[in-house]
DNA sequence: AGCACTTTAGGACAAACGTCCTATTTTGTC
DNA sequence: GACAAAATAGGACGTTTGTCCTAAAGTGCT
């Protein structure tokens, strides 16, 4: 009836890939043998791998406003909120220290092949960037919410960066208590 | 009498083409079109294109390490100095909002690949992170002073990658004057 | 000039890549 | 059970890749 199933493997076991090893690294042979279908069959479901890596970012996409809208819920308070985003870093830990931020180094790969889909990649942030922002807006902060956003976002990259180059855990640990701090210090500005 | 010449060239061809466009995406025709040489010719200067990294990724080291020196020299106070780095983020805003920062892409790149030289890439994130070490030690943050260095190498990633994916400088001057601030911060407490 | 050594050009080579075609199997509907 | 549509398998294709070989050109020394 439907090739839903079939699709929905070869995307999520591509984007599994094209965050461990890498868009270009990933051929189609690799996804092939992670979903166990042969390579000539791929051509049914996708015309080219750009159309998967499209795949991949919308999926991404997704679950990321999903991802959102949970913590709208869940965190009370813009700052319950906001804590959730750097709780990220410590959820996934272990893989951010052998791959670092899956939308960092997309954005990074694709902006360096000059590749098409660099400007939807970028929507991954701008998710972050616009629920962010709207959380410091609530808290008061409405001239630099955006730029606040923006700090954020940076210094959880540059964290995912680091514990990568130095597969060190700790470092993660470490930053992430420093941004409890920063986050509350903006929080006492506010009331 | 020697291949230096040709040699040099094709690393320094080999750097520049390794940050704009990545390592895997770097062929050596494409090498070989920028020196302007015959493709076979490279086995000659470089058996494997991984020696060729090794050759681009020694360079590097060098001169950093070169760069360092000159502003143990330049900077005549250990913040004056910091600041130098902190500076690099204005001077390369340019190349920065495009290809990102060449240390953090290559290391990030390099992970994915799990290739053998990754080890080596990192080298060049130590050469600033005991650099800017000693600095902070000789502003009294002896307990710290490796903190504070991972810190800010962090920070200038988290700018680099967030300025690359929003094709933005504007933000790399916010974040520098931040930065500068930040660091004025951890001169008083040392004083 | 002659000779040994360095450097280069051009291409061969197998492997891997993305892409694409076609025959076959599976599936849902009547 | 018959039949149209969906889904798959297997392989062909032209390129490009990194690697490697060999003949030729350049270079320095006697």
């Amino acid at each position: 009836m439907s090739d839903k199933s079939t699709r929905a493997h070869i995307v999520e076991a591509a984007d599994q890939l094209f965050y461990q090893q890498g868009f270009e690294h990933t051929s189609f042979a690799h996804i092939a043998e992670v979903v166990k279908i042969s390579r000539g069959n791929f051509y049914y479901h996708f015309k080219t791998k750009d159309e998967i890596l499209d795949a991949v970012i919308y999926l991404r996409l997704s679950k990321t406003q999903i991802m959102l809208d949970k913590w709208l819920i869940e965190g009370g308070t813009p700052v319950e909120r906001i804590r959730c985003f750097i709780n990220i870093l410590i959820l996934n830990r272990e893989k951010i220290k052998h791959f670092g931020c899956p939308v960092g180094t997309l954005t990074s790969e694709l902006a360096k092949l000059k590749h098409a889909a660099q400007k939807d990649a970028t929507k991954l942030f701008s998710l972050f960037r616009f629920w962010l922002k709207s959380q410091f807006q609530l808290l008061g902060h409405m001239k630099n919410a955006d730029e606040l956003a923006m700090h954020l976002l940076a210094r959880s990259q540059g964290v995912a960066t680091m514990a990568c180059a130095f597969n060190d855990e700790k470092f993660i640990k470490q930053e992430v208590t420093q941004l409890y701090e920063w986050l509350d210090h903006y929080v006492d500005s506010a009331t």
